[in-house]
DNA sequence: ACCTGAACACCGTTCAAGT
DNA sequence: ACCTGAACACCGTTCAAGT
């Protein structure tokens, strides 16, 4: 047996730090954030919960490690060459997207804010608010902005998820939301009222990209002021003074 | 006066869930959320913990009572006879000041999401938006861009102050967040770069309102579309097709 | 009705002991 | 070096027993 063999057999089995955040992830998908423990992380990786601390120092730097895995993957996955608000579009999509399908993962964004997965998505977005030209002055509203809505869309999803694993019946849980707002008093909530139809209805994702153009709009507007990339579109520029 | 006759005073006033929300909220406040337990609370309050479960069902409803009431103090304290923009404002500086001096009631925002503090919140806003005529098709968008927005704030101040109980060195947390932001590769993290100076020393609430206004300007730009409230000052109308 | 506090079924984490 | 699994110091929650 050559020494290439014997490595290849030991790394196929051996505990590592990869194969430990990989078992957390397939858990933190399948039974939510409750079910990762280190006794079913062990569980699953025929091993003792004492053998994962050699690896991982604790479950913050598990939880991290997992997020970052997740948001890694989704952003390596966004073009680069695309124009700037399409790239921006396209970052915001990334996020919601992975959050979607690891809600577990959009609680963990607000926990490590200097973390990988945060840095990459304000870079992300901020990068291309550089190549838009927004002006100087504007810039940091214009990217605080963009990721406060992001995060506060993962924070949201996340929360939704909270509990029921997957796929459990969305729908059905913005309707009891929906029926919850429409207890009260008509008159003294009329917008509730007004929404609360729609929120059992209504596409997440074409929802999220509304509310993003109309904070695009806003930087757009900025950005027109500076005379720097007037929109184009449906927006008709200024009229003369 | 003895610990004794202290125990015996506290334990004359008989237990209520209101004096237990109270004091569930002066250890969140003082010990952050990771300090309450159903022990410290039933030693607070001179009781055993299982006299606690006669008042309140359990830890979840406990929370969302402390949130709630923290959220409908500063609600209600909001002018309901402003104009609609800066009543709109006035919310969101509402909910952000009263997250920065407790937290925990932030990241509590998510995990209700059909509560009353949601409610107050949505409809505060909401409500503007009716009166100032947003067009019901983007009624729905305005709502959810304002509304994601301030969440994702309120997440990010809960998770900045997580740990750190109260007043503890806001300015060295933000600080150490840019110190790992620029040890990245300023070529291929330039926006990181750019703005890591301002996030240590920045107004965090001129900050907010500033992300705020983008988003207000970006659904004036809507109001305009629709030829309903011509927004005043700088944008012109649109041309003529 | 309301309260007490021990008991139960969990956790994350540590650590002496093994290979 | 790496792994084992019992042990420790916590939790939230329950419940027989008290007033």
């Amino acid at each position: 047996m050559t020494i290439d063999s014997l490595r290849a057999d030991k790394r196929a089995k051996a505990l590592s730090k990869d194969r430990i955040v990989e078992a957390a992830i397939a858990i933190l998908d399948g039974e939510g954030e409750a079910g990762l423990t280190f006794r079913a992380l062990a569980t699953r990786l025929a091993t003792g919960s004492g053998a994962i601390y050699w690896h991982v120092a604790d479950k913050t730097e598990l939880m991290t490690a997992a997020s970052n895995a997740i948001m890694g993957r989704a952003m390596e996955a966004v073009d680069a060459e695309m124009e700037p608000r399409a790239g921006i579009r396209a970052v915001a999509l990334a996020v919601f997207d992975a959050i979607d399908a690891h809600p577990w993962a959009g609680a963990q964004l607000f926990r490590d804010p200097a973390g990988s997965a945060m840095v990459e998505i304000i870079e992300g977005i901020g990068g291309r608010l550089l190549a838009l030209n927004v002006p100087g002055a504007a810039l940091f509203d214009a990217g605080s902005a963009l990721l406060n809505y992001i995060l506060g869309v993962a924070g949201q999803n996340a929360a939704n998820a909270r509990g029921h694993p997957a796929e459990v019946d969305r729908a059905a849980f913005l309707q009891a939301v929906a029926e919850r707002w429409t207890e009260r008093d008509p008159a003294a909530y009329p917008f509730v009222h007004r929404v609360a139809a729609r929120l059992a209805d209504h596409d997440d994702r074409a929802q999220f990209l509304a509310g993003l153009d109309l904070i695009l709009a806003g930087i757009g507007a900025l950005t027109e002021a500076s005379d720097v990339l007037p929109r184009s579109g449906r927006a008709a520029p200024r009229a003369e003074r």
